[in-house]
RNA sequence: GCGAGAGUGGCGGAAUUGGUAGACGCGCUGGACUUAGGAUCCAGUCCUUCGGGGUGGGGGUUCGAGUCCCCCCUCUCGCACCA
């Protein structure tokens, strides 16, 4: 339709503004338990407040938002809240660099990101928003650290440690990546010292159950989370020590290869390496050893393909032969991984195979494969395959699979060894050198040792006086004032604890902190948590897949066994969006392919930016950044501005489309409203928003040509159909585009928000055609097509296709053999 | 090495149970309107010798394969001396 007069042109920036402001007055976020609507709980994973946000930032919340406003719309009572991961190193740095205190820089970073998050028109119900750094946060984990303390569940050792010297800290295993600083990408080196750790093994079995019953999580993280607990079956053998009355515990999974055990190996940070050397020749020998080698990095350690040991001096026994076998230690052991004792098998295992070459020492082999023994000469590699035991004694000719059985039992009359399961999973140091964080709620007193603050005496607030050292270490033990206090037990002089939690404590049950961030009687207000417990949908980043996601379940579990939580999981179904991309690369600043989201907002507004960062790509993929396919998706929102306007203009007044006769055209608009409505209503439930997207721009595309047809002016029924179609459009648009629509919403006539709108329903009855496209094939490709109607039988298709003129050009004097007829579909004829 | 996932136009990506490959968008080409357009609207856009041929390569199952099966290649991610 031609433009006469013009029409108000589309200015994101004020009509965002003033719907932020609506939504706002209205309080529409808010929630609570009191509602007959089944409850939703839909949470993106919380950000660090690092400054501003970024580009996977507003993906991730883009998502979120969306579900979460289309589940309400849905008729779901749903909660979405907001709130911030705020202890940490980052804000350290900060605030040394800029002379300022982490708090002060971490406050002010929320406030602006707060702001930000507004401007993107997210749903929070921000009653609930909590930051991790407030006292009114983590004393209830300071409280849930004694208790654990209380359960065993938590415990101090001395040991070796993953450290960080640039961040000046301690690491959890799951926090090292590639022998790096999961943060800094610094080499993580080894260090001998006391930490806290959380008892998660002790979780191992049902952190790994679990992961079969997870059925609304990706495959991917279920299998990263097993691959890290590691569980696997096998036995522990003890091999008593030449001369001395103990003995050193070794793991196998393979003890159907015991007697081809020929010596055995020890990691080099094993206790008995040096212990067995002293006063041996090889004592030098080994302590050189030792040393070297636990002086190098993980990293370097993983990477030394050579393998390399030195002998003890001392000698084990084969529990089950006598035979008397040497004790080396070896740079491949490692300390981490079953009893960090080794029974090392040459003839079977690859690793023990190059050792004993590369050191003269003796090979048996005991398991034969089904061509026959090898021959202990001839064997250029471990024979690693099951097979049937030789030179095993009494098990000689059971198969491995028995064997592996019948040995650990037969060693276990004696009390020698047993079956048992190993775990590769450690336990979580969570003791940070560090200032940001929560403080540990420990004491130490040289009279009774260390025992946890009394619950009365919580919190231990950290103290915000503190100046940060510049060379980047804690402030806390310099202190004095803090540090030291009275001992819980004896009332004499103690010194506090100045290790702070690790900041994964924080973020492992936050989400349940949100359904009650008010309550004051302890960390959890039973009733509400539970009504909100789980969370029914999650979503955020992959790279959390086995660090917040593992520790999380860990945390609810060990609430849910406190009496304080009753779920058993924390979250129901997990996304696992992927990363933004540009030019090939993740955005980074070093790359210089940062797209700022405020630049972005401030051009387009919120709607264009959320709208292409849901259309561009499905939600589990990498999504490439593209300048102009943000253009492309704000000429879509221009358009759609016009042609809502045009239709609120010519169709004021009139209703949406009900029943009545349509024209031909009228009819092919108002089926394409239905259709579109039952695929994007599909598509939004299987969180397919891009192809969602591309369907009502589809019927937008449709909508304008109606609107612009001249033959349809004096149409009755014209008005009715456009609006039914341009309705329908802004109600479905709404969760991904919540503004403009909200606007035009209003401008069609309509006083509410479209957030409190139902969702459009299809008529099936709209959706029927009298006539459908039938494709006839010959020999399955397609050589015509035919409208023919719906209801038209078999035998009708058949004939159509055959009486074809193409079909029968291609058929021509062949024999025809078969005709497939698919209703309403296709018919294929085989020549 | 082990485990998981993915290979489709110039690009991002569609194709729900095997049934018209390339929806939608970007880009590009042409046109309309216009003083002008990087605005808007319309048309076209996989290749083609016009017979056909096309979803990383090769084989198979089927009336029919991007989709199912087997082999191979490439890429991404995770784990990586785990005894």
């Amino acid at each position: 339709m031609a433009e006469n007069n013009k029409l108000e042109r589309y200015n994101p920036a004020e009509v965002e503004k003033r719907w932020q402001q609506q939504w706002d007055a209205q309080r529409v976020f808010d929630v609570d338990e009191n509602s007959t609507k089944p409850k939703y709980y839909l949470l993106e994973m919380f950000p660090y407040p690092s400054g501003r946000l970024h580009m996977g930032h507003v993906r991730n919340y883009s998502i979120g938002d969306t579900l979460a406003r289309l589940k309400r719309m849905r008729g779901h009572n749903v909660l979405h809240p907001m709130g911030w991961d705020a202890f940490g190193m980052p804000a350290e740095n900060a605030a040394i660099a800029n002379k300022t205190h982490p708090a002060k820089w971490t406050y002010e970073n929320i406030d602006y990101m707060r702001g930000q998050f507004k401007k993107m028109g997210f749903s929070y119900d921000w009653r609930r928003e909590l930051a991790t750094c407030d006292v009114s946060y983590y004393r209830w984990e300071q409280l849930v650290f004694v208790k654990m303390w209380g359960k065993g569940l938590v415990y101090r050792k001395n040991t070796t440690v993953n450290w960080c010297d640039k961040c000046q800290t301690v690491l959890a295993n799951e926090q090292v990546e590639d022998g790096k600083c999961w943060r800094c990408d610094s080499e993580v080196q080894q260090k001998q010292m006391y930490g806290y750790f959380f008892r998660i093994t002790d979780y191992a079995e049902e952190l790994l159950e679990w992961t079969h019953k997870l059925e609304g999580w990706p495959e991917r993280v279920l299998t990263m989370q097993r691959n890290w607990i590691g569980k696997s079956y096998g036995a522990e053998i003890d091999f008593p020590i030449e001369g001395r009355d103990d003995a050193i515990k070794v793991f196998t999974t393979r003890a159907d290869t015991l007697f081809g055990s020929t010596f055995m190996s020890l990691a080099p940070e094993h206790p008995m390496a040096i212990e067995l050397s002293t006063g041996t020749a090889q004592e030098q020998a080994v302590k050189d050893f030792v040393d070297r080698v636990g002086r190098q990095s993980f990293a370097d350690r993983a990477d030394e393909k050579q393998k390399e040991g030195v002998f003890t001096g001392a000698y084990a026994l084969n529990p089950v032969n006598g035979k008397r076998i040497p004790i080396y230690a070896a740079n491949f052991v490692l300390m981490d991984y079953g009893t960090g004792a080794v029974m090392a098998v040459p003839t079977h295992d690859q690793r023990d195979f190059e050792f004993a070459r590369q050191y003269g020492l003796e090979l048996v082999e005991v398991i034969v494969g089904p061509d026959g023994p090898i021959g202990e000469s001839n064997m250029t590699e471990a024979y690693t395959n099951y097979g049937t035991l030789v030179n095993s004694g009494r098990f000689d000719g059971m198969t491995s699979d028995d064997a592996k059985k019948a040995i650990p039992a037969w060693l276990e009359e004696q009390g020698k060894g047993k079956q048992t399961i190993n775990y590769r999973l450690r336990d979580w140091g969570i003791s940070r050198q560090r200032y940001w964080g929560a403080p540990i709620p420990m004491v130490h007193c040289e009279k009774c040792g260390l025992s946890p603050v009394k619950p009365e005496d919580l919190p231990v607030a950290l103290p915000l006086d503190a100046e940060l050292p510049t060379t980047g270490g804690s402030p806390l033990p310099l202190l004095d004032e803090w540090v030291n206090t009275t001992c819980p037990v004896c009332g004499g002089p103690a010194k506090r604890e100045t290790d702070t939690m690790d900041t994964f404590v924080e973020s492992s049950w936050y989400y349940a902190r949100y359904a009650c961030p008010d309550y004051d009687q302890g960390p959890l207000d039973p009733e509400r948590t539970n009504y909100w417990m789980p969370v029914d949908q999650y979503v955020g980043g992959i790279e959390h897949a086995v660090l917040h996601l593992l520790y999380s379940r860990f945390y609810t579990k060990v609430l849910r066994d406190m009496g304080m939580i009753k779920a058993d999981e924390p979250f129901q179904n997990l996304l696992t969006q992927g990363m933004v991309i540009k030019d090939g690369a993740k955005m980074s600043k070093s790359k210089g392919n940062v797209v700022d989201p405020d630049e972005m907002v401030g051009r387009y507004g919120a709607d264009t930016v959320r709208l292409f960062s849901l259309f561009a790509a499905p939600p589990e993929r990498d999504l490439e950044w593209s300048d102009q396919g943000v253009e492309g998706a704000h000429r879509f929102l221009n358009r759609l501005w016009r042609l809502g306007l045009a239709v609120v203009d010519s169709a004021a007044g009139v209703k949406a489309y009900e029943s009545g006769e349509l024209s031909p055209t009228l009819d092919d608009l108002h089926r394409k409203t239905h259709e579109t409505i039952k695929k994007v209503t599909e598509d939004a439930e299987r969180f397919q928003f891009n192809t969602a997207i591309a369907a009502l721009m589809e019927l937008v595309n449709q909508v304008s040509l109606v609107e612009q047809d001249e033959s349809l002016a004096g149409d009755p029924q014209r008005a009715a159909v456009l609006r039914e179609a341009v309705e329908a459009t802004v109600t479905m648009l709404s969760p991904m585009a919540p503004h403009i629509t909200d606007e035009l919403w209003n401008r069609l006539g309509y006083d509410g928000l479209l957030l409190e709108a139902q969702w459009p329903v299809w008529d099936d009855q709209a959706l029927a055609k009298a006539e459908k496209q039938v494709v006839f094939q010959i020999n399955g490709k397609v050589r015509g097509k035919a409208m023919l109607p719906a209801d038209a039988d078999d035998e009708t298709l058949k004939q159509t296709a055959l009486g074809d003129a193409k079909v029968a050009k291609f058929i021509g004097e062949k024999p025809v053999k078969k005709v497939i007829v698919v209703q309403g579909k296709l018919v294929n004829i085989v020549i």
